[in-house]
DNA sequence: CGCACGAGCCGATACGTATCGTCTTGCAAT
DNA sequence: ATTGCAAGACGATACGTATCGGCTCGTGCG
């Protein structure tokens, strides 16, 4: 009763993985996550359908992969560009948030650039689609905020201890609620589309949140 | 241009509706929102299909109503508990938030409320399944807005009005702005699960967001 | 008044389509 | 020879539409 015929995975056609996972992220984008079918995918992919079962339990696992996939690739690009670039670009995840000294001013700019990536019409469907799924399934969603959301928090954390270290922020706050204050209010006005979300947004999130972590005078 | 489309309402049976709609919400507390279907809807409501598609265009739209109705009902169960506690005439309608001259003790005591209704296991599964619905279909995310969150929001602003008013708030704070800095994290909390979300949640959200607000000395 | 009559909703069910996840068949690679 | 792969047939659901009698009204004639 072999209750799992594992694949051998040194066996795997690391080009049909590819084309699964952009097919995947091009019918989301195009027709969205609701009419992209496993069906679809395979053929956009030109690979049987039994080649996506066989690796993966779900249509949202697949799209899972496939962001984590762009998302590894997109974050190779930007670190490419930004040696060339000018200005720094959005989605600067990778090398931490900046300790300029000026919280308030760091802040400010790793929520702009989250405003951006989240009004980014490449990665808005594929996103909410993913956070949809792991809302209304759990075991889909923890594996969404472990791969994906817990990252990037840590990186919050790591900041906001630095700024009680240096007395910007109060000794007793715990990070992981501060860190909420400020995100929280940015994925609410995304997910439920209750005003624009802009820069502005951001900015005035930022400073009412410090306002209430600052030590008091 | 639209002859087809006409029910008369007057005729409409009031029965077949709170059937169809307790069936639905019925099934998506047990089974989940992704396999309660319109055919389920209907056996279980001992009703026909087309007098499903005769009234709503859509499974979620049938939620969206069975919700309605149940926050509704709900509503008029805790006027007539608070009637029956001393005050003889209680509007019946959005009682509002308490305006006791204490904002983050009034704020905490809605905020531990809204924790306490998430956490509802009844609730729990409708709301997910509504709120994932309106994150991906834009169109229904507004009617969910508009018809569910906005008149909640609104109570907000009202109070943190007062608190301005009151000198609790600096004048420059848009309200709008305020009270996303308190459900943004409630919700944002519950949404992805990122951990457990409790009444002391809910009171540390409420204090740093009001020393953010606060006037500063 | 009273009672047929027709309009329209209702329960029920048949129908064609879409998508799912499994299974089968050759083929290619190793 | 074994195993992944492309292609697609297959049964199972669920969808949304189309009808079919049955039932309940409001209307108008007697």
């Amino acid at each position: 009763m072999a209750p799992t015929k594992a694949p051998d995975s040194s066996r795997r056609s690391d080009r049909s993985r590819r084309a699964i996972l952009d097919a995947a992220l091009a019918l989301v984008t195009e027709v969205g996550y609701r009419r992209t079918t496993i069906e679809g995918i395979a053929a956009r992919a030109g690979v049987g359908k039994q080649t996506i079962y066989r690796w993966w339990p779900s249509k949202a696992a697949v799209l899972m992969d496939a962001f984590l996939d762009l998302a590894g690739r997109s974050a190779e690009g930007v670190a490419a560009e930004s040696e060339s670039a000018g200005e720094p670009d959005e989605g600067e995840q990778a090398p931490g948030i900046p300790d300029t000294g000026d919280l308030v001013a760091d802040l400010k700019l790793v929520l702009r650039a989250t405003v951006d990536e989240l009004n980014d019409p490449v990665l808005e469907a594929p996103t909410r689609a993913l956070t949809a799924e792991g809302i209304v399934d759990a075991k889909l969603g923890a594996a969404f905020v472990h791969k994906l959301l817990d990252p990037q928090l840590a990186l919050y954390v790591t900041r906001l201890r630095a700024a009680q270290e240096a007395g910007d922020v109060r000794a007793d706050v715990d990070p992981r609620i501060a860190l909420e204050l400020l995100i929280g209010p940015l994925m609410h006005r995304w997910l439920l589309r209750t005003l624009p979300l802009t820069h502005a947004y951001a900015d005035e999130i930022v400073e009412y949140a410090v306002g209430g972590l600052a030590p008091r005078p």
